[in-house]
DNA sequence: ACGGGCGGGACTGCCCGTTGGT
DNA sequence: ACCAACGGGCAGTCCCGCCCGT
């Protein structure tokens, strides 16, 4: 669920480098943390648009050029999340004799669950900017749609499953857009209720809706 | 479903000219035709990115601060279509007795035959550009996002349904993204088979999808 | 003999609007002007390379970006000079008989003469500039080069001569080649003594030392 | 006549070194030599500008940061040769009461042709960049320009001329102009001709052109 | 309505000094 | 000791905004 930044240039080390992050690695997800902070504190001050690259750098006390390196683009900052597999590890956890759509069911409440739970401000945070900035709400549905793409993947080499398959591909989007609904809602309130009883009910609007739509036959 | 410029600068004026254009209506038409067309030229050419603003303008003979009279922005010469308003003609047409869920379906499939078949290559010429830029993509995303908004708001008007209904929604966006999904597998084929055939095959992955959602209950 | 910037972007109107420069015209060369003059006093000051754009932009109150507009590169600002179509002017006042050998030297040398005398303290500058900045040396010798294909190009259209004539281009940048030596002494002695005569007295020089290649036969 | 590198960084070691190169020296020259074939590889695939250095080092092997230990600039891994000092070899050989016109002429066409002998792909692939890239072409003549300071300075020390004979320098830069020609004549033909042909018309058309001068008096 | 002048901000590429890991 | 990664600085390009004259 959570957006990430089109994974920055170093990119794909080996999975031993992963795992044992290294002072290599943790120094560089300790800057971009930082960086982030000053540029969400930012943006909430005096809008997406309107906060400057070089105001950013001054802030985070780096020059403009470097926040290039950590993050290729402005959006970048708000998308990115450090703790971003979180998919892949929900998806490994399931049996895989469960049917699909209970298990992208369970991964999407998870993931979103997760999220909530680990910072529900940064989360309405970003939630908020999605609102705001029209650039930041392109990249994100961008994020979704290409995470689609990887989540009906994984599917595909985890249980064999052919990787283009529609129906799959469309449970998802369908799975993630009443995430973003409830996202949406829960916004609305503030941030005070309880946002997976808001996604349960958007599931159940969907399945109810689609449901509907037989009556052609 | 044609993605639809962002409403360039003079804007609606009042619904009368909206019905019978005018001179000066019909001339900004050919304008934007011409500058739509240059541009979709270079753009498959030498790719969205590699085109500036000025190679445009200078192909269409005007100047580049015309071409932002013409279209706000670059990725708004590719989505803009003359013949824009079809959702509303369509839904207007149908019975208000009719179950929504219905009404949508033929909707969206309306709208893409409508679309197929006026122009398949410039239709064509679009999804392939969909494809290859990223900005386009995520603008493409974003107008489909605000076209469910209007979807279910127009259901509101016509129906006296909740605009913000959640069943409507998401299944407006369910169904856009079988008909997005359809696009995709036509694109692949060089659009040599029957768009339509590809979205009702759509449609049902997406019903037994969601339909197995249930099982959890 | 002038370097000349690689023509500014709007570049060649009709040559009415040569002739005529207009008010639009005139206001760009004075601009030009005053940057330049800004660009040479702070390069004279610091160092070609230890002034940046953004100073020179700022001395002369304008935009950094709209430096760019009137130089394309920083190498431009040093190289423009407001009268720079001297050599076809030169060219076309020789009689069409006249050898092409004397024609050559007389263009070569009514160049350097006119460039001397219209504002010798500015050519000091710009030579002196070439010795310390080795882009704006490279930028020279290519700006030579490309004025000699210019020159044959010239001869052939005024003299019919066929434009890619290697006595011509070989006599020419000789020519030039010399002019530059001319330069070099000149400016060794501060700019005291007449460039003209080292220009004649390096043409002697060249004429000497080419005849005695001959001896191999 | 073949360009060099600004000389790399760590330089000129003793002349110990430079003659028996020892295995640091060899291992330099062959990480040199594997850079520079990537480069010219990518080059002529892509485009001299639109390689980035990432990519060159990328396609060796190394960081970008190494890429520049080995070469000061972009521009270098173009015109580093490793088999530089032809010219110092050749004028050693020439007996001391030679003329020097003779001499000059000797040593430009001898460097030509060992060049040429040595590995003509690769001289043309290099000519060909030095047409499609303005940057190159530009350090190129800067590399000529300097090449004749030196060969002046070489004269001066092997026969007791003054360094800044101007009908020496003059005579130099002419015949590598005359050089240069025969290179373009050359490239042309695709590499097809013998290039010493052109050189030695070249020559003639310059004794030619440059005696006609003299009729003025 | 059109064009031009100008500004500004995002972003990239080259290049270089420094530092920390191996 | 070496070399990769890190960080910074500057030139340059593009999109897009505003204001003015015509």
């Amino acid at each position: 669920m959570s957006p990430t930044a089109s994974e920055p240039p170093p990119g794909t080390e080996d999975d031993a480098a992963a795992r044992a992050p290294g002072p290599r690695e943790r120094r560089r997800v300790r800057t971009m943390r930082d960086i982030q902070a000053q540029a969400l504190r930012l943006f909430a001050e005096s809008g997406y648009e309107q906060t400057t690259i070089e105001q950013i750098a001054e802030a985070a006390d780096i020059s403009p050029r470097t926040f290039f390196r950590y993050f290729p683009t402005k959006e970048d900052v708000v998308m990115w999340d450090e703790y971003d597999d979180l998919v892949p590890e929900i998806i490994r956890g399931r049996p895989v004799d469960e049917p699909p759509g209970e298990t992208m069911r369970v991964i999407t409440r998870d993931a979103l669950a997760t999220l909530y739970k680990r910072d529900p401000d940064r989360l309405l945070a970003r939630q908020r900017l999605l609102f705001t900035a029209a650039p930041l709400r392109a990249r994100y549905l961008e994020f979704i749609h290409s995470g689609v793409g990887l989540l009906a993947e994984m599917f595909a080499t985890t249980r064999g499953l052919p990787p283009d398959d529609q129906k799959l591909r469309l449970t998802a989007v369908a799975l993630i857009d009443a995430a973003g609904l409830a996202l949406e809602r829960w916004q609305d309130t503030g941030g005070k209720d309880d946002l997976l009883v808001f996604f349960d009910q958007a599931v159940e609007a969907l399945i109810d809706g689609v449901g509907e739509l037989r009556s052609r036959a």
